[in-house]
DNA sequence: ATAATAGTTCGACATGTTTCGAATTATAGT
DNA sequence: ACTATAATTCGAAACATGTCGAACTATTAT
């Protein structure tokens, strides 16, 4: 029921995993699937893989698992393992509570 | 044009201020003032003086005066002087702008 | 089996953050 | 002028974070 970062102590995890420049880029490669300007209605999230992510980051491969690994904590983004390589995707589901947190529906 | 915001380095900077559980609770009292499940339509927001929104936080008055200074320097809360208080409110544009980051109107 | 590719874990170091108390400024009342 | 209340600034201590390279694990292909 959209009940994810229901105590200040969730919803100040995720704030922190956001905080960072970096973990922003990556959630937000993550996030913005749609044309900008349209609103996005897409039931399956997009999925790119932790090499694909940091593309353009500048950040070593150590460094670029330990903040993917902080948002996944923070519970903002999934991880699978496909092969040699590992995929991350965001939820829409936690968009939504996240941007609810400031304009209820 | 509520395009606050607009930069990533403005967002990650909003997101470090609510990153801490203090700054957020003291975010948290200031932005809440509907009742809860109902949609904020207040045109003028709440305001509360420095250290009443410290009330219950068991935090040393210095603390108090550096969070909230982080919040209004990450552009989260207004701040004017008042007589001997210091006036605090969050602009509602403010948080269609963050609410909008993570789900387009 | 060996090698190649994709990620992760670990330890270390530099840099930032949180917090406090003491000293300081701002304002209002006596 | 003096005092009381409200808040800020400063310096210091403890703790957390961001970053890297080296060593490691997982998976696939030869």
């Amino acid at each position: 029921m959209s009940n994810y970062y229901d105590t200040e102590q969730a919803l100040s995890d995720a704030f922190k995993a956001l905080s960072n420049p970096h973990r922003l880029a990556l959630f937000n490669r993550l996030m913005s699937c749609c044309m900008p300007g349209t609103k996005c209605d897409a039931t399956v999230a997009v999925r790119f893989c932790v090499g694909d992510l940091g593309e353009g980051l500048n950040i070593a491969p150590s460094t670029l698992s330990h903040h993917l690994k902080e948002l996944n904590r923070a519970g903002l983004v999934e991880m699978e393992r496909k092969g040699k390589n590992v995929e991350c995707w965001v939820e829409p589901e936690k968009l939504k509570a996240l941007s609810s947190f400031f304009q209820p529906d």
